[in-house]
RNA sequence: GGAGGGUUGGCCGAGCGGUUGAAGGCGACAGUCUUGAAAACUGUAGUAGGGGAAACCUUACCGGGGGUUCGAAUCCCUCACCCUCCGCCA
């Protein structure tokens, strides 16, 4: 959500971001709507004073002059109840549009309405040349018997992933690492239901755009948080902080469920898109300001690259377009991990900077140095996800007899240098 | 699941139909005192809108939403959360 004002104010900014990020949104509706509501506000608020004159008299008045006056009051009361609703209707759908209304992207941002205009900005490692047929993820998988994909498919249904032996230690292992090493990065290690109210749902942003990606729990308002960025940024909605509280940094660590709605046929095989996965997130909450957001943007992104460097694995950077990105962020840039069997990187890690764009749907905000209540600027990364990450970990380290090598940071996790088939 | 009690400003807490945007305390800020600090004393200060050059005027907000009334923090309904007791349970 950006401020009424600065709509108001910048209209034509907000109309640029808008087709930069291939949205549609009615801005003239909208601005039409908020000078209709101010025009009715000053209506009605004319007859509330009439009304609250009225009854600051009546306890004074004369026993003569009193019906007068509750006459009086009562005919204020009369014209508000047809303004009222009038008001809140409209109010009503401004909001609704309000909410579809995205940040401002960055001018660094790539223009363009895809993926397809990303920009390759780093490329890290380079994939390794082997000396024998690389397999897949899915028939290491197979060969090393690490997973139960059929059985688990017909109790769970599609994209659904249970591991075995080894392959399971080394989920556990890769996630505790990801967090250990967080927590020695300085952020606070916080654990969150994988569960919210719809009300966090909007507050993130990802309602009312993105519903279908969402479970919902049957006869409930509650709903499976896709990330625990859903939690972690309404965890201090409607305080109000102190600076020197900020910036707060959080790692979490939940299971996290998507619909994946509109990805039939993709990824289908393996753990590469599945239904519920388990994410380290980092999370900050940031003071209002434009430079100490971009210097946590390169923290946060600094420390999901070293976790890949740390797992041996190469990986690139895409600065995400403008119509990638997403409505409420300033800045998204995504890490992509090599995939050998693919020949190509995929996404393991987003890191986006959205200012105060979800703070102010989720009532975020802090006292500055001097006293004034503001919205704080939020940022997230994932730090690791599973299994996902297991992909190129098996496929970037496996050996021609398939085994599969551990990365020297997990071997203390593990116990063993070597992942061993299941029986 | 059953039965009660609660939710008030940055925090604690009083108020239980009209003069309460809300006593009192803590914390915060400014000043007096002090070499400095502490203590003490004095003063300032809610949040979000609208109008105005400004002084200032005005509207809403006492968990969320709705209602009763000329008038609601106070009464009613509803939802959420918290606490206590009972039942069930990892």
């Amino acid at each position: 959500m950006l401020d009424i004002k600065f709509i108001r104010e910048f209209p034509d900014l907000v109309r640029d971001a808008i087709a930069k990020k291939h949205l549609t949104v009615n801005l003239d509706e909208l601005l039409a709507l908020d000078s209709s509501i101010a025009t009715k506000k000053r209506e009605t608020e004319d007859f509330q004073a009439e009304a609250n004159r009225v009854a600051k008299e009546i306890p004074k008045a004369s026993p003569e002059t009193r019906p007068e006056l509750i006459q009086r009051g009562k005919d204020a009361k009369a014209s508000l109840t047809t303004l009222e609703p009038e008001l809140r209707e409209l109010e009503a759908q401004l909001k609704t549009l309000m909410f579809q209304v995205p940040q401002i992207p960055w001018d660094g941002a790539p223009v363009g309405a895809d993926e397809t205009s990303n920009l390759e900005t780093l490329k890290v490692g380079s994939p390794r040349v082997f000396d024998f047929v690389p397999l897949d993820h899915v028939a290491l998988l197979e060969k090393n018997r690490w997973a139960e994909t059929e059985r688990v498919a017909r109790i769970a249904g599609t994209r659904s992933y249970s591991l075995r032996g080894d392959l399971a230690l080394l989920e556990m292992s890769v996630l505790r690492f990801a967090v250990d090493f967080m927590v020695q990065r300085g952020f606070e290690l916080i654990t969150v239901p994988s569960y919210a109210r719809e009300e966090a749902f909007y507050a993130h942003g990802q309602f009312p755009s993105a519903r279908d990606q969402v479970f919902a729990v049957e006869g409930e308002d509650r709903f499976l948080a896709g990330t625990a960025e859903v939690l972690l940024n309404s965890l201090h909605s409607g305080e109000l902080l102190e600076e020197t509280d900020l910036p707060k940094l959080y790692v979490s660590i939940s299971p996290c469920f998507r619909a994946e709605a509109g990805a039939a046929g993709k990824d289908t095989r393996g753990l590469t898109r599945v239904h519920q996965f388990n994410k380290v997130e980092q999370y900050v909450l940031a003071p209002a300001d434009k430079n100490k957001s971009d210097e946590l943007f390169e923290t946060m992104l600094g420390n999901s690259r070293a976790i890949l460097e740390a797992l041996e694995l190469p990986y690139r950077l895409l600065e995400t377009s403008t119509g990638d990105m997403g409505t409420g962020k300033y800045r998204m840039v995504d890490v992509e991990s090599w995939v050998v069997s693919e020949g190509r990187y995929r996404e393991t890690h987003s890191c986006s900077a959205l200012h105060d764009w979800q703070a102010r749907r989720a009532n975020l905000r802090y006292r500055d140095s001097s006293g004034k209540p503001r919205f704080c600027f939020t940022l997230n990364n994932t730090a690791l996800a599973t299994p996902r990450i297991l992909v190129m970990l098996l496929e970037n380290h496996q050996n021609a007899d398939g085994t599969v090598n551990i990365p020297a940071v997990l071997q203390p996790y593990m116990n063993k240098k070597v992942l061993e088939p299941s029986k």
